[in-house]
Formats: C-alpha cells, structure tokens, sequence
DNA sequence: GAAGTGATATCCT
DNA sequence: GGATATCACTTCG
C-alpha cells in the first residue's frame, strides 16, 4: 500500500516513450486472494517473490499485458499494478502503436499502457532502477490522493487498496460527469 | 453488454 | 501427456 501510494506523480520511462503515474493497485501476497502470489511461487509468480523494485509483467485475457513493480523483500510477495499513465514524451509513438489520437485513450487502463509504451513479457523481471526500463523521479507534492476497491477483480474485492490522482483526467475510469 | 483471445494453474489419467 | 476453469481487459455495438 505504501508504494502504491508513493508510485503515484513519478514517471515510468520506456525507450523515448514516457508517461506519469496516476493510477495503482496493490496486491498483497500470499493472505490476498485477488493476488498471482496467493497461490506460492510458481514459475509465472517467481519474480514477484524476487528482489523489490523490479517489473512483474503477465499476459492476461488473451490479448493485454499488464505491468506490476515488486513491493516486497526477496522472499515475501507483494506488488503493485500500474493502471493509467498521463503521457509525458513519445507521444505519437504512442498513437501509432494504440492506433488511436484520443491522448486519453493512449494509457488509461493496464492493458492499454503496456501497449502504448512497448512493455511485454520480454521485460518481465528487469530492475526498474536502471536499463531500459525505469521509474523516475516526477512531481509528487501534495497530491490529491483517493483510495477505492480493486477493478475487475471478484476475491478480496472491496479492499481499498486502489489509488489514484484526484480529477486526473488520464486515470482508467473518466471521473463521472 | 458481450465477445474475443491465449497463458496459467490445477486436476486428471 | 491432456482437459478444464479461470482471468488484475479492451473494443465495438
């Protein structure tokens, strides 16, 4: 929960493609249903047992990639899925690779980011503090932080472990009205 | 509101 | 080895 908090306002960077962090889930390892890990390490799950601070990529749905950052020591389970980025650089790389114009429709959802910024299974495992793939530092003074049950998820789902930037316009659910 | 897609884990021989 | 159920989504109606 404390680094899905703190992920929110930094800046995940992918080759020349970049984008701002404005919606996170957490997942909480083995007492969390909801979560990959709950079921022990196998070999999908391995990396999120692994060291913090490095990317857990999974396919899902037949079609989406999702990217999560590891929370935890090695040895516990805990990660945090990224849900929507407010696009920073590389932008028309990013509607060319979505297909779509809307800036709003390039990374606001999990399945969509991953797309948007290049993101696969061939990054699976890779330490996000330097390579090719990196969060860095973005503006994350007083935020406006709201907290509200997982999406699309049907265990453990009305924990509030979902966070997200207040009247953001690029999180995954346009706010009502 | 539903279809579409395929990897994964689990249970069965 | 194989069968089955599940799944943290997106898109187009």
């Amino acid at each position: 929960m404390e680094v899905a908090r703190g992920l929110l306002g930094q800046v995940l960077v992918h080759g020349d493609a970049a984008g701002r962090i404005v919606e996170t889930e957490a997942y909480l390892g083995l007492k969390d249903l909801a979560a990959h890990s709950s079921r022990g390490v196998t070999p999908r799950t391995k990396v999120i047992f692994g060291k913090p601070g490095h990317a857990y990529v999974y396919f899902i749905y037949g079609m989406h990639e999702c990217l999560n950052l590891v929370a935890e020591p090695e040895g516990e389970a805990g990660c945090v899925l990224i849900r929507a980025l407010e696009p920073v650089a590389g932008i028309d790389t990013m509607r060319e690779r979505r297909g779509r114009e809307n800036i709003r429709d390039l990374c606001s959802g999990p399945g969509k980011l991953t797309q948007a910024m290049a993101i696969t299974r061939a990054q699976n495992g890779l330490d996000v503090t330097r390579g090719e793939l990196t969060v860095q530092q973005g503006l994350a003074e007083d935020l406006d932080i709201r907290v509200t049950p997982r999406i699309g998820i049907t265990k453990s789902a009305d924990w509030p472990l979902r966070f997200l930037i207040a009247g953001n316009p690029f999180v995954s659910k346009a706010p009502k009205r």
